[in-house]
DNA sequence: AATGCCATGACCGCAGCCGCCATTCAGGCG
DNA sequence: CGCCTGAATGGCGGCTGCGGTCATGGCATT
């Protein structure tokens, strides 16, 4: 299945190039990295078109408007999103397109879980501008690319079986997302059927169909999975 | 309640002195390292009375036979004991002695658990000789020591809570640890009534208790509380 | 006698599974 | 072009069984 999603890349040579990166989106709700970043990205590759967005669900609405980037810089505490839901949501509508974490956290763990969620790579917000664009470069030649201080801990097995999660929460429907999301933060059916305006009876359809999908049977083993990835950070 | 239990040491001396500890228990199922440790002290303190236990359980039931003893060292990994469940299981056997983590995993979020859960310190197990009889020194002077890469983010707080919980986790009996366990491995109760041997009823009823205990209403809050101190780590 | 832990069965509401319908969108075809 | 169709998504109510509460009792320690 890996192997498959890599060669789905459209073959325009057998091994991407940083130069075939055109247009490039960058999801950040701050607005100065933002800027900053976008500024380097025009300076540093001469890109043309740098698109932003400022929420998981504005970037998912763009993409679906404007077409999808080349690429794609993703910050991994949104206002709608945070963990590795950002990378699962974005690689559901982009399966091909590189998409590069940056976070000021580094913590081994969530470095972990977003690589096996699918990022190409997971860079420090305090970088320097060499180190940041050498690392970009990088991802988009197709390397995968982790901090310094890093290291794998690649039991093979288990991070394999994390990306197979990875992908099977990456089929969920956004409603079901939003519904999961609530779970996971231990509300019952009622409460989100409150949240989110529909009759309880839905919501319980709803959760049958992502139980199904992440291949679980009680709530709770639901709750689990999704921490294993980390795919809400509290809040 | 939790100012009653720290004044609860007995008051042979407002501070705490390295001299007092006569008699300490290690708990580690790793021989050589129970052995070595247990060596190391009783050359650097002159410590005559090393008690040893290969198991959470085992250390336990040692000190309801042989009374308590001025200090503990226990392991972060033990057989039937990941996580926090250590600290805070002998915590309530020995509200007043100073329990000292050791563990090879230096990660920020398991140390600040342990520590939320009670711990007086946390060392990393590849430490020097002399570094290591410097932290235990230090700890059984009443000094809280952690790692040196470690910075606390005391959110203050955050932090408060934390042990809060850690305290409530604490009042739980043995029994309701166990299934508390299983739930949290996203077990069904009947699963859990099968394992341990008893009705679904009972089950029922001590995760009620359970529940009481730790201020959450449905089983999956259970769940995320118990993660969010790192109760049991994975297994 | 009193307290704390464990165990049990009965009761009730919610969780999870079923079948069914509305809307939307993409594509095939007269 | 209009129409049909099929797949995907969101939505609903009913049924069964599990999850959670209550009242009760046995057993050990104090």
């Amino acid at each position: 299945m890996t192997a498959a999603a890599i060669q789905a890349r459209p073959a325009t040579s057998a091994r991407p190039t940083a130069d075939q990166v055109r247009e490039i989106l960058i999801v950040d709700d701050h607005p100065l990295m933002c800027d900053a970043l976008a500024l380097t990205l025009k300076i540093s590759f001469g890109l043309k078109n740098v698109r932003t967005a400022r929420s998981l669900s504005a970037a998912v609405e763009q993409i679906r408007v404007q077409g999808a980037p080349d690429a794609v810089i993703l910050d991994l505490n949104l206002p709608d999103a945070r963990g590795a839901e950002g990378i699962v949501t974005l690689r559901r509508q982009l399966p091909d397109v590189p998409i590069t974490m940056i976070s000021a956290d580094l913590e081994g763990a969530m470095i972990s879980a977003a690589m096996a969620a699918g990022a190409q790579g997971y860079i420090s917000k305090s970088l320097s501008r060499e180190a940041l664009v050498d690392s970009l470069r990088r991802m988009w030649e197709g390397e995968h690319v982790t901090p310094e201080g890093y290291c794998p801990e690649e039991d093979g097995a288990e991070d394999q079986a994390r990306a197979e999660l990875a992908r099977r929460f990456a089929s969920l429907t956004p409603q079901q997302m939003n519904i999961l999301r609530l779970i996971c933060k231990g509300k019952a059916n009622k409460e989100i059927s409150y949240d989110l305006s529909i009759a309880e009876a839905t919501v319980k359809t709803h959760i049958t169909a992502i139980m199904s999908k992440i291949n679980a049977r009680r709530r709770t083993q639901a709750v689990l999975l999704a921490n294993s990835i980390r795919l809400f950070e509290a809040g």
